[in-house]
DNA sequence: GTAATTGTTCATGT
DNA sequence: CACATGAACAATTA
C-alpha cells in the first residue's frame, strides 16, 4: 500500500529489523523486479556487507549499504517487505530475497511487479537525474506555491505529479483535496492562493496523521474521507450526502459534490 | 466476460 | 512545452 505514508511505515521496519546484520546470501527470483541492474551486480553488491541506514524520499525507499552503494526500492501498486525467521512465512510474491548470517530473512515482495529494485552510488545524484520532486513533508510552501503557480489544468494531477513534489498518490490526493475542500476537477487558474497556502498546510497534516495511525485507514479520523472511499460510501462530515467518483487521467476520484465544489 | 485496483512510463494528439 | 488520454506492464478480486 504504498504511497508517502506506507513507505514511511517500511522505513521504519526496516530501521527496526534489518539494520547492521551481516547479508549472507541475495536471492532474485523475478529478475523482472530489476531495473538498471542485473542479478548478479546486485548480488556481489550487497553480498557480505551489512544495511547500515535509510533514506525516504516520496514512494522511493533508500538502503545504505556498508559498500557505499544504495539499493532502491520502489514499491508500484502492491510492493511490500517482511522480515522473518522461518522460511514457511517467506511473502507468496518474494521477487528479492536476503539472507542474514544469523538465518533470517528479508523479502521484497510484489505481486504485480509494478514496483521495482535498482541501486545507486549517490542518492541525490538518482534524484536529480530522475527528476524526482522535493518529499511533499519537506517541500517548502514557497517552492510549492511557485511550482504550482506555473501549471495549468486540473488539481489533481499536478498534487500527483511526483516530479512537482513526491509522495501524494491517488487515495491520498483524495484525502488532500476533500480537507481542503477543493474539487478534484478544478482548474488551477480557479483556485485563490489563499486555497494553495490552505491546501500546503493540509499537505502535511493529512500524511502525517496518517503516519501516526500507522497508515491505518480504519484508524483515521472520523473527518476523514479514507475510511468512507468505497462505492455507496457517505461524506464523514454528515453522512448523508453521496460520494460522487470521476474518472481523471484513468484513475478514480472520490469527493462530496456539497462540499468540494467545482 | 467485465471492470477495478494505493504507480510509472511511453506514445499520440491537442 | 503543458496537458489529456490510452495503453502497457501483471495479478487478483468483485
Amino acid at each position: 500500500m504504498p504511497e508517502l505514508p506506507e513507505v514511511e511505515m517500511y522505513k521504519q521496519y526496516i530501521d527496526s529489523n534489518i539494520l547492521n546484520k551481516l547479508i549472507t546470501d541475495v536471492r532474485v527470483k523475478h529478475p523482472k523486479i530489476l531495473r538498471d541492474i542485473s542479478a548478479d551486480s546486485l548480488t556481489s553488491m550487497i553480498s557480505g556487507s551489512k544495511i547500515i541506514g535509510t533514506k525516504r524520499i516520496g514512494k522511493y525507499l533508500f538502503l545504505q549499504s556498508d559498500s557505499g552503494e544504495w539499493i532502491i526500492f520502489h514499491f508500484g501498486m502492491t510492493g511490500t517487505v517482511k522480515y522473518f525467521r522461518d522460511k514457511k512465512d517467506e511473502p507468496i510474491h518474494t521477487r528479492v530475497l536476503i539472507q542474514f548470517k544469523n538465518d533470517s530473512f528479508f523479502a521484497f515482495d510484489c505481486q504485480r511487479l509494478f514496483g521495482f529494485v535498482s541501486a545507486t552510488p549517490s542518492v541525490e545524484e538518482y534524484i536529480s537525474q530522475k527528476n524526482i520532486g522535493p518529499d511533499a513533508l519537506v517541500i517548502s510552501k514557497q517552492e510549492f506555491l511557485k511550482k504550482i503557480n506555473k501549471r495549468s489544468g486540473k488539481i489533481k494531477p499536478v498534487l500527483m505529479d511526483q516530479h512537482l513534489l513526491s509522495g501524494i498518490g491517488n487515495i491520498y490526493a483524495d484525502e488532500i483535496l476533500f480537507q481542503s475542500r477543493i474539487h478534484p476537477e478544478h482548474k488551477i487558474c480557479d483556485i485563490s492562493q489563499h486555497k494553495f497556502s490552505l491546501m500546503y498546510s493540509l499537505i502535511a497534516e493529512v500524511l502525517n496523521t496518517a503516519i501516526d495511525n500507522k497508515a491505518q485507514f480504519t484508524a483515521y479520523p472520523s473527518h476523514y474521507l479514507i475510511p468512507h472511499r468505497m462505492k455507496d460510501g457517505v461524506c464523514p462530515l454528515n453522512q448523508i450526502h453521496q460520494l460522487k467518483t470521476t474518472k481523471i487521467n484513468g484513475r478514480t476520484s472520490y469527493f462530496c459534490p456539497i462540499h468540494q465544489r467545482k
